[in-house]
DNA sequence: GATGAATGAGCCTTCATTCAT
DNA sequence: AATGAATGAAGGCTCATTCAT
């Protein structure tokens, strides 16, 4: 089994919402539920859930310490409805992803708007991370409503063509596992990479240049069944 | 320019040191201080800087929560210490690799040796991964005094041989960082991958796996300098 | 030159507000703030800052000892401005003692003001000694705005008049610290004297009877100037 | 009754021993236990009980802050060990006052002992200052075996001579009540009178001037029984 | 006698949360 | 719905004291 990559780095239209902006504040005319939102997902993606203050929450989203209660019931409360609210849409994409005929020009098709969500909440990533490397309450709902089930469609579509070589059934969770690392991790370590290279992962440019590294990686593992003009 | 993946699972004697145990006890019959770290490893890597608390830490060290500031003066300190621990000794593999004479060679082995530290660290790669994502202080130190290094020796690697079809020099980045995933990212998203799978990525097995298609990508990254029997 | 004193017993109407009762407790219908500063003066009269419990201070003040911190940053913070608070009216009285044009009856009635001040506020003059014996942060502010231009009042007032005999120019310091002793000093060493001889000197009779001692200083000091009766 | 004062500043050798330095540092051919209490007693006089840290004291006194214990009990004790150390001699002085037949001769002598020995141990004006203001265990030994008896060999005196005017007996009090604010409250404020004037108070010369300033008033509060040439 | 290491208690301060307005 | 004020419950850190060596 083999892949191979091929980069190219025309620019499109992918664009990131948030930065990371230390001094991030949410949009005054959103309504303040929103606001709080927002602002949750920045603070906490930067400092976990135990070293967020509601304080600096209600600062980023321009309210009251206090009027966060009147929306959730507790930080916990507000941490898991941030975790549920970026989740959800990356959810239903795979769920459609799972009920496509053309696993090929969907699977494509599905890395380019799971990558479209993360570069629109780029924090996202890195709750998740967050998230599974504290191994927080949220972690078995990640693990079996989410990442389980893209496993498993992942293995069942290269179960489903002939294995070409003698493989080893595990390296279909690897494949899986790849591109996780390959897509929440990309914004995960974004901040590293920035420091390190002076370009911003999370720039369009970077964006979809991480994009079409997926898709090539596509090309290559679902490369027969669909008689695609991309595929190597 | 293609890199092919092939995998093998025959498992080595690689083993992990210390679990994620929640209830974690370092060795009694350890030097206090190295108690500590040891033990301070464990709870920064689960809760973060913020999340943890001194008293956790001793807790685990099996010390009185005061004895922690006859080693070190905050807990700032003693994070930074944990990391400079942990970090050191890749810092000094790398520095290995720039200096091998053949790359090839030496990139197997330099990827497997952290590979074999992170088995005994596996709590490196989170607290790497929570300093980036939390974009701490030490964030900058990660960066340039290490990061980028790598990148510089793997880009200067590929440079020196030719490119075989029209690739982008920003490529060579994203191979780096393409290891950068598959190493510490193996680790620091375990926590997913074992609740999902019910197989932990920390159990020999599972690093060997890991490690082996790290190899395998050397094999195809650096084919044609070194007669190899493994390029493809 | 000669200082003769001659006493008399005769009370007046001076009162003290706060007594040195170890369980103080802060008008509760004051604003809360007031109360803070209220019952900082006389724990920190009593016990230093270093000596005292922010716990203590609240108590006091009839709050909760987080509280606190919505007034002042710090314990610090506090204590200055409970410094600022007691020693800024006196720096105003002594202003208006350097613009007054009859020196011997403004000083008489500077003397019985200041007085009256330190008898409603007992605690302020053993929190000036506290800081003194200490050598506190507040001492350089205490020596050059408060005390240095009452020793250049006094001085000036003295040297303005014929000096009856050969006097050091030095005298005039002494003259002015003779004040200070008797007057800041009173309320500095009042638990001892109440102590040994079972009368209270903060009582209106003590400080009454301290007033008139220095009242009779006065008029040996200034008495040429003024054609005044009670000049001895 | 009248006082007169007239001051003249010849310097004798009176010279102090211990500086407010506050690096100060025991004589380290000395014995540790003396050490130990010298240290204690620079330290506990600028810090006060509560804000004096055992270890502070054990780095002046050049020992382990585990040492102490092998000479004193408790913080509390190393502290009242010190007030005693610095009590006796002017209690053993005042008795020798008591008992002696000359009284004008005898009070100028004493007087002349207590501020050799106040200069001899500056701190200890200012123990006695902190203890008295912050009503610590120790004031009241300091009322009744120490103040009381100054006060009634005082008042002793000043009965046994005609009282020239109608006068207060309470006056009596205050007389010597004089006496301890010119004698200890000149070492207890020298620090605000060294930083507003630029002298230092404890300098040989300062507390020469203070001595003189001390016995001209015994001069004119006991002047008719001894026939003495100072007298005015 | 001296000391490095260890610790229980407690202190200043922060923080999530509540409540009256 | 919004907020200023208030607070119980920690959390990081210090400190007096103990003890084995």
């Amino acid at each position: 089994m083999f892949v191979s990559l091929r980069l190219v780095t025309q620019v499109t239209d992918i664009t990131t919402t948030f930065g990371t902006d230390p001094a991030f504040q949410a949009e005054p005319t959103a309504r303040t539920e929103e606001r709080i939102l927002d602002a949750s997902e920045v603070v906490f993606a930067r400092r976990g859930l135990a070293g967020t203050r509601v304080r600096e929450i209600a600062a980023a989203a321009g309210v009251n310490g206090a009027s966060l209660y009147n929306y959730f019931p507790s930080k916990e409360a507000l941490y898991e409805a941030v975790l549920e609210r970026g989740i959800r849409p990356l959810s239903e994409l795979l769920a459609e992803f799972a009920a496509a005929p053309d696993e090929h020009a969907s699977a494509r098709r599905i890395v380019r708007a799971v990558m479209q969500h993360l570069a629109e909440r780029p924090h996202v990533s890195k709750l998740i991370y967050l998230e599974v490397i504290s191994q927080g309450d949220y972690l078995p709902t990640l693990a079996h409503k989410w990442f389980k089930p893209i496993i498993e469609q992942i293995v069942g579509e290269l179960e489903a063509r002939p294995t070409p070589e003698h493989v080893d059934e595990d390296l279909f969770v690897h494949v899986a596992t790849l591109f996780l690392h390959l897509s929440f991790g990309h914004f995960a370590l974004a901040p590293l990479l920035h420091a390190a290279t002076g370009e911003d992962p999370t720039s369009p440019v970077g964006i979809e240049r991480q994009t079409r590294l997926l898709e090539t990686l596509i090309d290559q593992l679902f490369p027969r069944l669909a008689s695609d003009p991309q595929a190597g």
